[in-house]
DNA sequence: AAACACCCTATGATCGATCATCTGATGTCT
DNA sequence: AGACATCAGATGATCGATCATAGGGTGTTT
């Protein structure tokens, strides 16, 4: 209910009176404050007792704490299971088709579910709901309009990952993970997460 | 305030009803639908619109799964950052001396403490509050209570991780997550996990 | 007796009002 | 003037009451 409002509606820094959203949407406090509670659980607003909420100043350090997460996630999916290579290429082909039209929002929700898709293969319902609850697209969204961000995770990019599920590879797990911090923040400076990456990539996996 | 009510007093399959709890506790509808609001994103109850919540009917997989998603966690926060060895040994020191005195309470706690010091060496904020979000405490409880499960993880248990964390052994995130799993259900039957476990590993690390 | 429609109860969802706390403004004392 | 106490307004937290829905029971029809 609240998330579209979220996307051009408030900026970072605006308070979030529960009386005032009520009042503005024609219900009570209460289902308010439900929602509230639901932008708080995806780290989209920030709220202390008595104090009210408000929207958090996203940092592009917000956004790579939830891109390092998210790639530890989907590493994990990747050890328990390989996905199936059919249902991925299926959104692979509608994400070919969002960029051929130029419709961003497709792009991004296409590009999330082949993620989600990843994600289920191992049937791990606490995995996937713990992925759920990052939001990634939301802060996909988000990191487009707030930083310049790549414009959206382009669908060759994917191409090499589907191969590589598709042959068994065993390095799939480093793929993947790098692919995901590709488009985090701060990843094409030769900065902190460049570096770790690099560092425990090339420690844990080849020593 | 409702975490204490589970721990004995109701069990799987019970009812929570709203206005009874509320009665019960001498306070309003609104603390109780917020407080079962926490206890469904621990994931230890059940609700459906409409119809209310009660207590999950644990099975040994949602433990399994449980422990699969912190593992694959707290690997990613080593491959981050090495976590203090002071801190550590400081809960480890705890730990001993709650098994010494067999209470199992401390123990539990300070084990979980031990493991929240991994997790939050990295400074992400994002990796912590998810890591949070598992309950590990709760669940750990439970599966005392509910399986046989080992009666508590071993203070000797951690000190090869300790010694591994101390010299950055490259291996340390095996090391991490066969420990993490090794106290998971099935973990000793030559299951899924198991093979799954030593599969990706020596792939992934060694080739 | 089986199938269906209706009603009744229990209970979650929502409401409007009240209570409690935080914040900033105002006033007073040194 | 500066520091502290007091007060009022704004607003989150909680309350008691009402609305709306799900499920089960009952009666009617065939």
């Amino acid at each position: 209910m609240l998330d579209g409002l979220i996307d051009g509606r408030w900026g970072p820094g605006d308070r979030l009176v529960e009386r005032g959203l009520a009042a503005e949407l024609g219900v009570s406090q209460a289902p308010v404050r439900e929602a509230l509670r639901e932008l708080e659980a995806l780290g989209l607003i920030e709220s202390s007792p008595n104090r009210g909420a408000r929207i958090r100043r996203f940092t592009e350090t917000d956004l790579r704490e939830v891109y390092e997460v998210r790639a530890g996630l989907e590493e994990t999916a990747v050890r328990l299971r390989l996905p199936p290579v059919a249902a991925l290429r299926v959104h692979l082909a509608r994400l070919h088709e969002a960029a051929a039209t130029d419709s961003l929002i497709d792009q991004v929700r296409h590009g999330v579910a082949f993620h989600r898709e990843i994600v289920k293969a191992p049937g791990n319902d606490v995995l996937l709901s713990v992925w759920e609850s990052l939001g990634i697209e939301v802060w996909t969204h988000l990191s487009i309009r707030l930083f310049r961000a790549r414009a959206v995770e382009n669908a060759a990019d994917h191409e090499p990952l589907v191969a590589a599920f598709e042959r068994g590879d065993p390095h799939v797990g480093v793929l993947l993970r790098e692919h995901i911090l590709g488009y985090s923040p701060l990843a094409g400076r030769e900065g902190v997460t460049a570096i770790a990456t690099a560092a425990s990539e090339g420690r844990s996996s080849l020593e």
